[in-house]
DNA sequence: AATGAATGAGTGTTCATTCAT
DNA sequence: TATGAATGAACACTCATTCAT
């Protein structure tokens, strides 16, 4: 015989079918589908469906049954993958974290001179912002709608991100082509540039091309600190 | 993607004891109480508390009850000096925007400095962030939140605080403190900058005072600019 | 300012509306209404309701719809008198176990024989046993459903039953109209015998009136227990 | 009051490879599956999870995946064996009644003297229920689940059991040993007498041990109504 | 002007049941 | 036969909004 009964619904009966999850780390969601391969797609199908909807009508007003229909399955199945809508919305997050985390580091592959380095990061990362700009958005207002624990995970997708820029710029002073400077707050002066192209695109989108716009932008946060070696090259423009 | 935003869980029923509004500018509040000196004193209340609960948890999981009681009043009357929840919201937004920009210029007074008056700008800017870090939090998480042809007026009183900054930096310009420069540009990164100190308060906050924060800022958004002129004085350090 | 955010519109917000109950006694249900009036009479329509639905189709497929539409409410407001489903429950058991405390006393006054008034006690409960034969199935039935300390409540009313049959036989073994006997257990059988005219009736209700089945019972578990003294008089018939 | 009990969250949609049921008597439960030995195996698999479930936790907070899972097989296959959730609590209830059935004449086997066999039957009954304790309980709060045709099943288990004991009764009193009585009221005594070891084991259990509790409830059962024949022997006593 | 009880549509979540494999 | 992923109707509970007083 087992424990005691459980009355309501809604509340999840002892050890019944619920997610094994929380047990392991946050950031782990675990599905109750076991095939790998199926979880992968079904979760892929789902998330993507629900950065769409999240990007454009922000998470509380998105209902689980619109993501299912834009997924293309039933409501019951979105909760086979997900353990709730908090988890949908961290999915949804991390999706969006993780392709400037991928995407950056890929286009850097074979450039070799440090400014240029430096200066391909961010017009990547603009690109990347102004693909996804309601996405970027949804991390600014929505990340707090995550549980305590969770919000963890999307902090360190950012800070991996950041660490990005940053070595970028490391790597310039290092090799003399910038002056020393704070470049941990440097990076994060260039980050949020990046992300001021979503934050404030209704005042700038109508003002400037996305190239003009990161043009004019490294001529305030890359150029100032070149040393003359730094200036040699006519590496800042594209 | 989808429609834009949009809330309201309840479609107003037709006719009924409803608000005149929507016929006059999106940015007029109409209130169903004459008095307006009265109008004045309620809507401060609700709005305070409006503005503590939403910084707090968010515009979607504050109920209007929560916030007419955190006001000290009842339920009702929250609907005879706002429309529905929206209203308030917008308000909530408008008056942390308004702190900005009523601060700001008050600072300003007496300092005759163009270096100095740019410095103690973003300063103050900072200070006021600082003081409503959750409210600034709450500009960028829900002003997405509030219908289309409201969410205009948050835009105007941004871009009346941003016209401070830039304008301070004309001046700089003009006088031959700062070199020539997108000025436009420069000042959103200054406003940037400033609001980054709530956006990324969680890593920011644990390795900079927000003196410190200030004083690396300087050196990295206005000392590069400075003239030789600018730099003859000691404007930066406060 | 507050705590953190929270998300899920059913995770109940820190410090919210919520009901202040569960820091009380376990039996003590909290309404978010503030006159007592009001609260009696809302109550008591809504237990009522519940009382009938449950007792007729038990708790679980009895929905807060049905009970509110039975009562003449709205959904909300069993929620402004009720926790939860589980709270509706919990009074309305409690509600058939009071009927029983209340009404054999009120019987027994004025019966001054000892073994008139055992009698009469028992008939008396047989009676209301009757009268709410669904009610007291639904003891046995749902009080499982209930969380575990709110079941306690019910126990607790059940004693306090229980002791009444109890005193009857003590002052009948006092006044020497029944020998010695476990006086506990003999009330037990006592209680589950008014009680199985609840449980059994499928196959007593066939066979016996009320009155026959009181009458057959009391010359199974009372009258084997008579003294010479106590069968003296009458007083096993009514 | 209403309509009665009736379950079922979802109304089987026309056609479909449904069982052909509902057709032959209520107590048939027609399988899917034709090699009998399967047949009988994988239903008490099945059953013997349910049981166990159902009495630890109820009948509406068991699922069907849990029932699986605990019978170590997949979801799908209960429904080859079982039209419904419905028909599964139909056999776990029955699958009790049966070891009430089974049990107690095979321990009176060998047992002559007729009080000595009532008293065995009673002590046998007690001991199971005493092993059964949540599944006795389960019979109480869940025969009301079934439909109502399926609940005859169980009342007439339950009649079989009983005339187990109005038999021993009937015996004792044939040979002189119990004076003359309503036997079959004096029979239903001793059956709840057996059940309440369960249905008010949160008050009994603390008191007495199962021993004691059969001792001083054959004192007041059955003593009573011994004639001096009956008395002469020393059968009470096991 | 102010109250706060009342409303009821809307949403997250569950789970009996089906069916392709 | 057996599996388990998929379905979708149903329900507990919330909260913006109204309105009688």
């Amino acid at each position: 015989m087992r424990s005691e009964g459980a009355s309501g619904r809604h509340a999840r009966p002892a050890g019944a079918r619920a997610h094994t999850a929380e047990t392991r780390s946050p950031g782990h969601v675990e599905s109750l589908v076991s095939d790998p391969r199926l979880v992968e797609e079904r979760r892929g199908q789902i998330v993507r469906a629900a950065v769409t909807l999240f990007s454009a009508q922000g998470y509380y007003t998105t209902t689980i049954q619109q993501i299912a229909r834009e997924a293309g399955v039933s409501t019951g199945l979105v909760y086979q993958y997900f353990r709730d809508k908090d988890d949908v919305l961290l999915l949804a997050l991390l999706l969006v974290l993780d392709s400037y985390e991928q995407e950056i580091p890929r286009r850097l592959e074979g450039v070799e001179h440090p400014i240029e380095r430096l200066c391909t990061a961010i017009r990547t990362y603009c690109a990347i912002v102004d693909r996804w700009r309601d996405a970027t958005l949804l991390t600014y207002r929505s990340t707090k709608s995550l549980r305590a624990n969770r919000r963890t995970l999307i902090m360190d997708g950012e800070i991996r991100t950041n660490r990005i820029i940053e070595a970028c710029i490391r790597a310039c002073v290092e090799a003399g082509h910038i002056r020393p400077v704070n470049e941990q707050l440097l990076a994060y002066s260039h980050v949020m540039f990046c992300h001021a192209w979503a934050l404030k695109h209704w005042a700038l989108g109508g003002r400037y091309s996305l190239d003009q716009y990161v043009r004019e932008g490294l001529r305030i946060l890359v150029e100032p600190f070149l040393t003359d070696k730094g200036r040699a090259q006519d590496a800042i423009e594209p």
